[in-house]
DNA sequence: CAGGCGTGGAA
DNA sequence: TTTCCAAGCCT
């Protein structure tokens, strides 16, 4: 098997993508790149890298920035509370460790938003400490490798694989051996159709000599997507032909946190014209007469990992006194502002689609 | 610990 | 169209 480690590592040598953040061993880019990729694929987080190590160059400039600014730029890239949390680290780094990265896998996980992979990817690829990093790329490529039938995402599976890939790590480089897995499992052992035959660990490959590359890795089934019903009220009024509009800022926990979008109702059933108008009104979203519906949207299919939207824009324009819940709990800005507000693709592909925007 | 949390690419 | 799922973390 060592043989076969040192085919890897000579492998990945010649093989490896040329990336921003392996031309560093900066703790930095090698977290915000690491951030960056948490379940998300190298092409769609390598502009958001480019991006953010150009307007945040260190981390204490990224400590400094504002909330609102990170979140535009991270607008469009999913999980948001990754950006939440990555500021967070990034303050809690400057004012507690001087701006420099602890070399302790214990404290790097007390920072939010680093786990044990993070933790293990930042102390190996910028530290070169022994720590094995399991990604699901490791876990699909060890899985095979082995015929290991654990589910992979159960919470014994973690333990299991982490004291595997650390023994096969050996004395290798720790960066080395981590960034060569992970790119075997990216570009060689893939999940649909692994090119078994360029593969460096192929002689001693459980699944290959059974046939078995598609029954590794096993899952559990995850629950199946619900399908939920979004109503968006885009409320607007118009002063001297110049228009403002109510926005929301989400609340701080669940989908889109803290992103801003238009007042709505989420619903188990589709929410049919009157209702949703009766509900605004009922819950003071808008006042009981001078307002004119001006369009409602077709309906918008998004979707999530775990849900199915089907969201509709209903828009109104108000002409008389404004509703003191309106004012009180929503932002009334211009509409040229509306593109400064980090917003959900969905939100965003509505507001693009209207021309309220670009 | 099961479930919540985005988006877009590939087959 | 549907299904899977990508360098996970948090609660």
């Amino acid at each position: 098997m060592n043989n076969s480690i040192k085919n890897l590592l000579v492998w990945y040598q010649k093989n490896e993508r040329q990336l921003p953040w392996r031309q560093t061993s900066n703790p930095y880019y090698i977290w915000l790149s690491e951030v960056i990729l948490q379940q998300t694929r190298v092409d769609q987080g390598l502009p958001y890298y480019i991006r953010f190590t150009e307007k945040y160059p260190d981390i204490a400039l990224l400590a400094s920035a504002n909330e609102q600014d990170v979140f535009k730029l991270w607008q469009g890239l999913g999980y948001y509370s990754r950006a939440t949390n990555m500021l967070k680290a990034a303050r809690e780094i400057v004012s507690t460790y001087h701006s420099e990265f602890p070399k302790n896998m214990n404290l790097l996980m007390k920072l939010p938003g680093i786990g044990s992979y993070t933790a293990a990817a930042i102390a190996s690829m910028a530290f070169n400490m022994p720590h094995g990093v399991v990604d699901g790329n490791v876990y699909r490529v060890l899985s095979r490798l082995y015929g290991i039938a654990t589910p992979i995402n159960s919470s014994r599976a973690h333990t299991q694989f982490l004291v595997l890939t650390e023994e096969l790590m050996s004395t290798h480089s720790p960066a080395l051996f981590n960034q060569a897995m992970m790119e075997l499992g990216a570009l060689v052992c893939k999940p649909q159709n692994p090119d078994c035959l360029a593969c460096p660990l192929q002689s001693n490959c459980f699944a290959f000599s059974h046939k078995q590359q598609g029954d590794f890795p096993v899952k559990t089934p995850k629950a199946k997507q619900k399908t939920r019903y979004l109503t968006y009220y885009v409320i607007s009024v118009t002063t001297n032909g110049h228009a403002q509009f109510f926005l929301n800022q989400r609340k701080s926990t669940g989908i889109w946190a803290n992103l801003f979008d238009f007042p709505s109702f989420e619903t188990h059933q589709p929410l049919p014209f009157d209702q949703a108008i009766h509900q605004a009104i009922d819950n003071g979203l808008l006042p009981n007469d001078s307002f004119n519906i001006t369009q409602v949207s077709n309906e918008y299919k998004h979707l999530l990992t775990h849900r199915i939207l089907r969201a509709r824009f209903i828009s109104i324009q108000i002409s008389g006194a404004i509703p003191a819940n309106l004012i009180k709990s929503l932002l009334l800005i211009n509409q040229t502002s509306l593109s400064e507000y980090p917003v959900p693709v969905l939100v965003e592909r509505y507001l693009r689609d209207v021309k309220l925007i670009e």
